[in-house]
Parts: structure tokens; C-alpha cells; sequence
DNA sequence: CGCCGCGTTGAACTCTCTCAACGTGTGTGG
DNA sequence: CCACACACGTTGAGAGAGTTCAACGCGGCG
């Protein structure tokens, strides 16, 4: 949303833009017009500066929230007080699903890392959306089982795989993602280090090691060429 | 099913008994005695020996599997070789959703821990159920959501806490899951370590130390009775 | 009843964490 | 726009927790 106007009244321009947010969603995606149409009238679209927490722990939270643009950090904070990054949300990814149901409590937090566009979409309006359009439910199932694969495969590298491994999974993942060989973190260090189980210290060292290795070179905080991804599959 | 007759054709009777079977699966709770009836009719039941595989990884599984006597482990092989315990399901559980939407090769094992009852539904029929019966698949979310919250736990507790905790956590959780101190694992020691994130000689010596510490007392190699619940909450 | 795998115990090792100090850069406020 | 400051990142040394390897005892399934 690149222009606003000084009212909440949105005219049919920016309807039809966001109709097209909407078309856009990947849970969404396969509804026909008109059904995009109801779904849009019933979003709450706002644009969330960066490092705002959406919620936290303890809270209740109402809401479905849909990425359109930005990306959202998901953590815990374990009772022994260590903070652990779950995983990180970008475009087209949606949260807040887990009190869909049954309204709980939170027990985790979720922080904007940039300025992002989110939309919102009350629980009792979504259920109905699922009730009523159930290729939505079906896709919403795909996307959460996939999730579920992808923390599953967190807990096995966590307990199988050794430092050195967890690091090289995680630099050749990015790079398979983007599909280029120089890749930027999508969070810092510190928490790539959390996300992957590890201290801070222990990532420094073992991406210093790569790099002594002629593997990745580092440029930065946050940049890092690959100069041998098949090493690091290896590793 | 206590009692067999020799035929696959069921008499009156065990659809009666296949109906009732189908009303008390979670997911299907809440719908009328018809749409018992019409799932009920597409339900493959059958009685699985102990130790059988039901689908391994590199294996396309067609099925969504709800136990309802037994109990069934589920794990990964990691590519270092490693045996990961990702959860074990029991009575009212379901497995395979993983290829529901986009059928997939699985990337884990599912083996039954004893001799079970498990029904098993074709992905192309559950996906016509789910749309047609919208809650049930309000439900499955609601299920994969909790799952992959406790999940996530798995993950902050194996990064965040050590030994102890890992080990005293779960013994509380088999206990207030239970609702009495003298608790059966549902699974070999060893199988308990992996789930857990550590080899078996580690739980050996963390379970010993309760036990000196009069917190425990083991019986056999699966019976625990729990002494001391509150010293175990604050390990 | 026998055997194989599970469980236990011991000792040595190693990897990661912890603590500490220093260097760097990113983002903020002037 | 620049400068400053604080959090992030790095490097070093040390300690500790868990793993590994090995041997033995036991129990449960066939």
C-alpha cells in the first residue's frame, strides 16, 4: 500500500486493491471473485512498523493474521527464561491459527522485524469463511501439516546433528529457497543461533570455520556468499 | 473387536459396532448418526499385530490412519543415521494427514507398539468428507494446531533445558496425563531417550539420580512410581 | 527355556556452553 | 547527514554436561 488516504473509508480503487491482496494469499488462492470479495470486506489490512510485537505470551488473540508483505518472528520463552525462535513468517504465511477453536492464551511471542502490511481476520468471521468455503480449511490443513514437518525436522537436527551440521542445513535451506548462492540472514545471528539451538558464540565459530574453509564468505552481519554448497551439503 | 467371523462381509451388527466406532473418534464427534453412517461405511477397519510397519519413509501412503485400540510410534531416520521418536499416538489419534492435500512420499516410519485396531480412510474420500463436512476439518486443524504446539515445546525443551528437566518434565506429563503417581512408559527406555533428545545411558543416570533422591521408584523396566511429584516439577 | 536386545554402570573424551573482553555495525537522535 | 551509543558479533580460555565406547546383568519375547 504505497498511498493512504486521510480516512478509514476506502474508495473502489483501493477495494479493488484489496481484492487483489487477497487473491494473492496462498490459502485463498482458487476462490472465485466473488468469494475473494467477501473474504476482503471482512479483512482488517494495516501497515506495522517494524519491531512491534502482534502479541504475546499470556494474551489472548483473536485474530488470523496474513503476511502481505515484511516478516514476522516467532518466539518462546522457555521457563528457565532462554528465548527460542520458532520460525520466521514472510509473505503469503499466516498466524494466530492456534486459538482458532478454542480461545487460549498465547504462549509465544510475535514480533515484526520491518515494517509490514498484515492483515487480520477475526476468529468467529474466519470459522464461518471455513464453514462455509472448506477448500480454504483443506489448504489452511496442507499448509499447518507442512509446518508440522518442517519443526519436526528441527527437533530430529537438534538432537541427531551436531553444530557444524545444523549450521551447513540451514546456510544450503536459504540458499535453496532463494535460489542463489549469496543469501542475507532474515534475522540476526543471535537468533539464527536460537532458531538453530545454538549460542551465539557457537555459530560465529563455525561459520568462521566455513569461512576458513573457503566455503561461504561473509560480507557484513548479514551477508553470505556461498562459494561451495556442495561442501556444506557434506558436512 | 473381540470376536471375528470369517467373512470381510459385516453383518448388521458390526456396522452397528463400526458406527459406534466411528461417533467416539474425536474428529468425527459432534456430527449426526447418518454422517456417522456415511463415513462409517467408507472405513476400512482392521486389527494390526504388534510390530508391524505401517508405511516407512520414501513410501507413498494413501491413507489417513485413526487408531482406536493400540498405540503406534512415529519416527525419522536422520541422514547421520540417527533414530528420532517424533510422537506416539494412541486411541482416537490419526496419522498420515501429511499427503492429504498433495500426495508425497513420507518422510518418516510408523510402526504399532502393540496389536491395534486402526481404521483407515482413502486421502480421495477424507478430502470429499472434509468438504462436505466442513467441521470436520475445523477439527483436524484445531488437533494439528495442538500438535504442533507441543511440538514446538519439544524443540524449546531440547535447546533450552537440560537433562534433568527433559527427563523430570516428562514423567510429570505422563502423570497428570495418567492422573496417578504409578505411571507405565509407553515406550522402550530407549525410545523415552530418543524422544527426548539423549542417548539411553544419559536417561539411565538421570532416572537413577531421582531414584537416589527418593523421587522415583522403578519397577521392572517400564513401571515408575512417582514418590516426590513436586521435587520433580522443580528440577 | 534360551537368546537377543534392552538396560545399567563405569571411565575417558569431546563438543558445546559459559564467562569475559574486545571489536564492529546498525540504527537512532541530534 | 553525521556521530554516537548500545546491542550485536567475535575471539579466547576454561569448565562442565553429555556422549561415546565397553562390559556386564537382566528381562521379555519367541
Amino acid at each position: 500500500m504505497n498511498h493512504h488516504h486521510g480516512h478509514d473509508e476506502c474508495g473502489a480503487e483501493e477495494h479493488a486493491e484489496l481484492e487483489s491482496l487477497v487473491a494473492r494469499v496462498p490459502i485463498f488462492a482458487g476462490l472465485n471473485p466473488e468469494q475473494i470479495a467477501e473474504i476482503a470486506s471482512r479483512v482488517r489490512p494495516r501497515v506495522v512498523p517494524r519491531n512491534e510485537q502482534l502479541y504475546g505470551a499470556g494474551e489472548v488473540n483473536p485474530y488470523l493474521r496474513i503476511i502481505h508483505t515484511g516478516s514476522v518472528k516467532v518466539y518462546r520463552i522457555t521457563e528457565s527464561g532462554h528465548e527460542q525462535v520458532i520460525r520466521v513468517l514472510s509473505a503469503g504465511d499466516f498466524l494466530g491459527e492456534k486459538a482458532l477453536m478454542a480461545p487460549s492464551t498465547s504462549d509465544h511471542f510475535a514480533v515484526t522485524l520491518a515494517e509490514s502490511e498484515i492483515c487480520s481476520l477475526n476468529h468467529d468471521d474466519i470459522r464461518d469463511y471455513l464453514l462455509k468455503y472448506p477448500s480454504v480449511a483443506l489448504t489452511m490443513l496442507a499448509t499447518l501439516s507442512a509446518r508440522l514437518g518442517s519443526t519436526e525436522g528441527q527437533v530430529s537436527s537438534m538432537a541427531g546433528e551436531d553444530a557444524a551440521s545444523r549450521v551447513a542445513a540451514y546456510l544450503v535451506g536459504l540458499a535453496d529457497e532463494h535460489q542463489r548462492s549469496s543469501i542475507a540472514l532474515p534475522i540476526t545471528k543471535k537468533d539464527v543461533a536460537s532458531y538453530l539451538g545454538l549460542t551465539p558464540e557457537t555459530l560465529s565459530r563455525r561459520l568462521a570455520g566455513f569461512e576458513d574453509n573457503g566455503w561461504i564468505h561473509q560480507h557484513g552481519n548479514r551477508r553470505i556468499d556461498i562459494l561451495d554448497i556442495e561442501a556444506l551439503r557434506l558436512v
